[in-house]
DNA sequence: GCCGTTTTCGGCCCGACTGTTTTCAGTCG
């Protein structure tokens, strides 16, 4: 793992520690908010870290986080977080997750009632010590003890490619019950995040408490943990929780927006309400008279509040889209013109019953004309990936005969005959030059040694990008979401050999990979690599992740112009044969 | 701990809901 990811991980560490021994929760805040800093950080930490005040420039980095991640890089250790890791059990620190337990009712546990980790929280629970505490009733014991059941059976985040799905049938039935006006979802799931914690469901309605029971009594409801006029939670059977929230329709934008976040992107919105003699909530934009009672509740009329555009228009601030409301995105800037799907003209990465795909060469050309795309790419996996079938290269040559028996008997569709290739640990192909050039499109691909040092994957991948008969490098990391973390190449280094040689850049758009990932994708366009957007389909439904891989660009800032998917079939071809 | 067209000190987003309380602390998003 890079220094910098590895540090995340420490600096988040502190500031949990932080928060069970009672600190202040702005410097808690602020220790996270530098956890997040590294965790984007793409490039040599220590480098930045060894030129004077550069690690003091980056933003949310004062001087005293700088120093302790100057002392990490020098001894290994931050003296801060030793001192509390010697003072504070580590077990308490997964307690923050368990739904209901925060930070100060952890730190109570640990004082008063002799509590560690979850083992001795329910003993603690079970001998009745918890029972004794003060303002520790039946219904909450009740609560966290059925919390740590949940969390010891369910994963803590899931893939954008579960929930999306979810939400929509969601979406639809509540869309089903009178009076209801309006349903969207909002949160981590709108701003595209590639794993989302809950479902967080906005609605208008002219009667709440129909729409309250329709949620919370669905026949896949397994705890209502939350039931009010205008805001139910519900956990389903699927693991997943789903908050909901009725608004008034004049207040919609300014839910919307406040609902969709993220944190941070609506606390700098608030303060440059605050700057502006303004002041922000839910429930819209309002004038500051200095007043503390909310201003709705005073009937003030908000300066905006039906759409987020009405806001930011207020604000004097550009609209931002939903994918680009990270706490690294900046406010003031207008964000570029987003790629969208509608933009997407053709897949270059598919699979068929040649290796492991489950359809003929003409199902798939058939999924591809359906969905209004003017080119197929069939990049069937190469003889090393024996595991997936891969094809020899008297195998291949034949699978080239067929893939153009077939585009020559279809004139709705361009059928490209390609190969995944097997980039090997060592950089080398899988194939001999003199049959990649056979071929119309060519990919490259790592997919073992996914565990090779930082300084290897790099050499590797550069290898590939820089090979003259390779037009895109897919799935370029390996990862596979909540499995493996795959390769940790130099992003600068490949970027900058991709766009020099003017190779494009996976994202795979399969939900388990997305990879390159947005912030990849960012570092791509700064270096003026290309960017190409594929679904490594395998079967027919999975022509349709090709909006988790737009979405992704989308957060990396991608627009049509930066997109191979983009081009006309005439601009594709010239891309190809360059 | 961080930050500055209010500020180098004194703030730091703000409201809903729950449970245990007779007015509010804690959690969550």
């Amino acid at each position: 793992m890079s220094d910098q990811r590895v540090l995340a991980t420490e600096f988040e560490m502190l500031a949990a520690l932080m928060e069970v021994a009672g600190q202040n929760a702005f410097k808690v805040a602020a220790v996270r908010r530098v956890a997040r800093v590294l965790e984007d950080f793409e490039g040599d930490l220590r480098a930045v870290a060894a030129e004077p005040g550069a690690l003091e420039s980056m933003d949310g980095v004062g001087k005293s986080s700088a120093s302790k991640i100057r002392q990490w890089c020098d001894d290994g250790t931050i003296a801060e977080l030793d001192t509390l890791r010697g003072e504070i059990p580590a077990g308490l620190v997964p307690l923050l997750d368990v739904s209901g337990l925060g930070p100060k009712t952890v730190g109570r546990l640990w004082r008063e009632a002799d509590v560690t980790d979850h083992a001795s929280l329910r003993a603690a629970i079970d001998d009745g010590r918890l029972a004794a505490l003060p303002r520790m009733g039946a219904k909450t014991i009740a609560n966290i003890l059925d919390s740590l059941n949940f969390a010891a059976q369910s994963a803590d985040r899931t893939s954008i490619g579960r929930a999306l799905p979810m939400a929509e049938s969601l979406a639809e039935d509540l869309r089903s019950v009178d009076g209801v006006h309006r349903v969207e979802w909002a949160g981590s799931l709108r701003r595209g995040c590639e794993t989302i914690g809950d479902i967080d469901l906005l609605a208008t309605t002219s009667e709440p408490a129909r729409l309250m029971e329709r949620l919370t009594r669905r026949p896949d409801v397994t705890k209502v943990l939350a039931s009010g006029d205008t805001k139910a939670s519900v956990r389903l059977e699927a693991g997943i929780q789903v908050d909901l929230r009725v608004v008034d329709r004049e207040a919609f934008g300014a839910a919307l927006l406040y609902f969709t976040g993220s944190k941070e992107h609506n606390v700098a919105l608030r303060h440059a309400a605050n700057t502006r003699g303004m002041r922000l909530n839910e429930y819209g934009l309002f004038k500051d008279d200095g007043d503390e009672t909310p201003p709705q509740d005073r009937g003030m009329s908000p300066l905006a509040s039906v759409t987020e555009a009405d806001i930011y228009q207020a604000l004097d601030l550009p609209w931002h889209p939903p994918e680009l409301r990270e706490s690294h995105d900046s406010l003031d800037a207008a964000p570029p013109d987003l790629i969208d799907q509608g933009d997407i003209r053709c897949d270059l990465h598919t699979h068929t019953t040649a290796s492991d795909g489950h359809l003929s060469i003409a199902d798939m050309a058939r999924e591809a004309i359906a969905r209004g795309y003017h080119t197929l790419a069939i990049t069937d996996h190469s003889k090393s990936s024996v595991q997936a079938g891969g094809l020899d290269e008297q195998r291949l040559r034949s699978h080239i005969d067929d893939i153009r028996a077939v585009d020559a008997s279809l004139s709705e569709i361009r059928l490209l005959a390609g190969a995944e290739v097997d980039i090997h640990a060592d950089g080398r192909l899988d194939y001999d030059d003199d049959l990649l050039a056979e071929l119309d499109i060519v990919l490259a691909a790592p997919h073992v040694s996914l565990r090779q040092s930082p300084k290897d994957a790099t050499k590797r991948l550069v290898a590939a990008v820089s090979h003259p008969l390779i037009h895109i490098l897919v799935h370029p990391t390996g990862r596979i979401i909540g499995r493996r973390p795959g390769l940790e190449p130099d992003m600068d280094a490949l970027v900058a050999a991709a766009a020099e040689h003017g190779t494009a850049l996976e994202i795979n758009a399969n939900p388990q990979r997305l990879d390159l990932r947005d912030r990849h994708v960012r570092k791509a366009l700064a270096a003026g690599a290309r960017i190409t957007i594929n679904t490594d389909a395998h079967a027919a439904a999975h022509f349709d992740f090709m909006r988790y891989g737009v979405v992704t660009g989308r957060r990396g800032g991608l627009t049509a112009k930066s997109c191979i998917n983009a081009y006309s079939a005439s601009e594709l071809m010239d891309w190809l044969d360059r």
